[in-house]
DNA sequence: ATATTATTTGAACGAGCGTTCAAATATAAC
DNA sequence: GTTATATTTGAACGCTCGTTCAAATAATAT
């Protein structure tokens, strides 16, 4: 049988220029005639699909979010409530890095988008606290069911740690490599997950598991 | 009392202005008209005292950076070659934390700025390796000798964990409030130097210390 | 006081910005 | 095949952007 040659969507066409452009450069740096002459489409079409600039930002976080979060979901619901910290972690993360490693450009440029909103007050309620806050509660759950004597607050802060943590590596943007000379790769991700799980299991169960006096190794 | 008004020079008012607006809305999204109408000086003057809107972001990080780097090299040499990880850890983030709650509003706009320009590729090698790999070759440096068989990528890809969290959460985006519904503050900063140096001295333990195998609780 | 330099002013430059809209075209429903 | 709807086109709207520059003013040195 002949390959027909996929048409991809207008949209979806709009959604990929614009994703790839504001991993680079942010909202603002980005315009709309930057976006549509990648895509190949006119300059009037972001508006007449997303609505406007800002519809079309909230939809490209939007499109891969929801996928992340419903795997996220199911693999907090695959463990037992007496699941370890580091399998709770990987739960929560192992999705994303998966997606950053073998689920193309689309999903590292994502990751990098999904980075300078996690870190920028002006994005906290609209959108990061609307995709995310869901999943981010199911997950704090599941780690006060491992630590039952846990305070709140400090599973909390272990979580903020995690994502500050996350949302850094995931963006691969070339910090570790320049600093260490290329004895590390941003973009091994395999490295990264042999070393990111177990930092930040013993970082929860520092926190939430034994006493909050310092010096435990 | 009488309250002597101290005449602030005009660039110090424009880097004022830079970096409260470049804090909230990123490089692009602020624009020299903004900054020099906050700052209430003419609009040519960015460019005369800073030849560029690049060269007033530069100026902008460059101005505490030099401060902050300062203290934390200070403070590593005061720490004895034995050091344990958690002293070290609080040289290399405790002159940050400590600026950004007592340093007063400049600080945490500062804050906010660098944790932007650490979660983009775009200031990587331009800003972020010109400003702060002297002193992160330093602590990296620091953390080998306290842990001498640790392999070389574990200990970077520990600072680069580490530079996440301490970036997300110094830059205050209110997710953490948002998050635990105003249980945890993201300005009480107090709250997060009691968690946040054993968090990631408990991480730097578990990955430079000890075997890298899981589940070592 | 005068000469020299440093800074500030006010206006202008060309270019790019997000958004809108009527007309043209493609798609779908009957 | 004809109508109704969805999408695309191309141009224009008012506005803001970073930068430049000659003229005016302030500060400094002799």
């Amino acid at each position: 049988m002949i390959k027909k040659i996929e048409k991809i969507s207008t949209p979806q066409r709009i959604l990929d220029s614009a994703e790839a452009l504001f991993a680079d450069s942010g909202y603002d740096g980005v315009s709309l005639r930057m976006i549509t002459k990648l895509a190949g489409v006119e300059l009037a079409l972001p508006n007449y699909h997303f609505g406007s600039k800002l519809g079309l930002f909230r939809s490209v976080i939007q499109r891969r979010s929801l996928i992340l979060n419903n795997e996220r979901i199911k693999a907090l619901n695959l463990l037992p409530d007496t699941a370890e910290i580091d399998d709770l972690i990987e739960a929560f993360i192992g999705p994303f890095l998966r997606r950053s490693l073998f689920g193309g450009e689309g999903w590292r440029n994502y990751a990098r988008v999904v980075a300078q909103i996690a870190n920028s007050p002006r994005w906290t309620s609209e959108i990061m606290s609307a995709e995310f806050d869901p999943v981010a509660i199911e997950f704090v759950r599941r780690v006060r069911l491992r630590f039952p004597d846990a305070k709140t607050e400090d599973v909390y802060w272990s979580f903020h740690f995690l994502l500050g943590a996350m949302t850094i590596t995931f963006a691969q943007t070339g910090r570790i490599d320049l600093l260490s000379d290329n004895t590390c790769r941003g973009s091994d991700l395999s490295a990264i997950h042999l070393r990111m799980i177990p930092f930040l299991s013993a970082g929860f169960s520092s926190l939430c598991a034994g006493s909050t006096q310092k010096g435990g190794v």
